[in-house]
DNA sequence: GTCACCTATATGACAAGTCCTCTATTCGGC
DNA sequence: GCCGAATAGAGGACTTGTCATATAGGTGAC
């Protein structure tokens, strides 16, 4: 599982909240690792069992309090062995790929249905990407902050979505053009 | 769940045991759509409740009794059902992305191992995915067989998973590439 | 004025998937 | 003769993730 060592990540940038942490990885780690609240908050739960974070309660007014999780000395220990354990592939589940392995059934038409509702969520997904990453380069140069390495990794994860966006793009018009033979 | 659908689109080619359909499963769709052993026994036994499939027990000599497992008619219903749905877009979880948003921690040397450690997995798997194709095309060619929708669809599938190794490996290269600077 | 949304957390029920173990027999290799 | 692989199935324990719902005050829109 990964979800611990995300949110083990977070909270040896900043402490924080569950909620904050919803946010924060709603913005930046959503498109390759989407986080159910529930689930943030019970892995929250059982890092703190474990010793890898502590809660502290914060009361504030008119609002509910907050529950700042910091990481532990334990904590930070866990996520550098995470991160420096070996690289393993872990192959990644592609319902559309399901469908496209027995949708000849419905006829070529319906496949090149499928092809073409495939490749306009590929062309959204590059643009909603590319918009990101514009907006983060032009935030930073804005700022005027140099591109730290962290910085240039994470604008990374986003060129690599862009990537593989494309590469789904370019393979279903392939794919259409091998089928209008 | 597309596990059930996925059964369900192979029963609709011929009837099987858990067992046949394990081994088919491994040797066509396992890399986008790996499937446990103990997970395919138990969708088969949903979809024998469910009435989609009927269960017929050959005695074998020697070997353990065959559970035959054949689509109903309500069963290619609700597989032609799925097929002609709507496609969306399922976000895919990349745990190395996660570590590569947090690795600039250890430093760029473990950047750039990770990394490396990630292009060669990338090379394996799409060394491993042309050789399928190619053996698979090669198995058509020397039958003599025409490559009809089904077959060509089955053979894109892995197309697709060379195109998205491909474009992992190059942007592995291309941002190691970066790191140098 | 009320309706919806934001802040903030939590829980219960469920679905899906992984891992491990167990049963039984046959056949081939060394 | 033993060891392991192939054939065939099943179940328990556990982890992950999803969905829905609840509480509860504050803010802004129309």
């Amino acid at each position: 599982m990964s979800l611990k060592h995300a949110v083990l990540g977070f909270l040896s940038i900043a402490p924080m909240s569950g909620y904050d942490l919803r946010k924060h990885m709603e913005e930046s780690v959503a498109h390759f690792w989407p986080a159910d609240q529930a689930q943030i908050y019970r892995t929250l739960g059982h890092l703190a069992a474990d010793g890898l974070v502590t809660v502290t309660t914060i009361p504030q007014e008119g609002k509910p309090d907050r529950r700042e999780h910091a990481i532990t000395e334990a904590g930070l220990a866990e996520l550098d062995d995470w991160l420096a354990s070996p690289v393993e592939y872990v192959p990644s589940r592609e319902v559309f790929l399901v469908r496209l392995f027995f949708v000849g059934r419905l006829g070529v038409d319906r496949v090149r249905d499928v092809l073409r509702e495939r490749a306009d969520e590929a062309r959204e997904l590059a643009a909603v990407l590319e918009q990101t990453r514009d907006a983060s380069e032009q935030a930073v140069a804005a700022a005027g902050i140099t591109l730290d390495l962290e910085m240039r990794l994470r604008l990374a994860t986003l060129a690599n979505g862009l990537a593989h966006a494309r590469a789904e793009l370019d393979w279903t018009q392939d794919l259409l053009a091998e089928l209008t033979d």
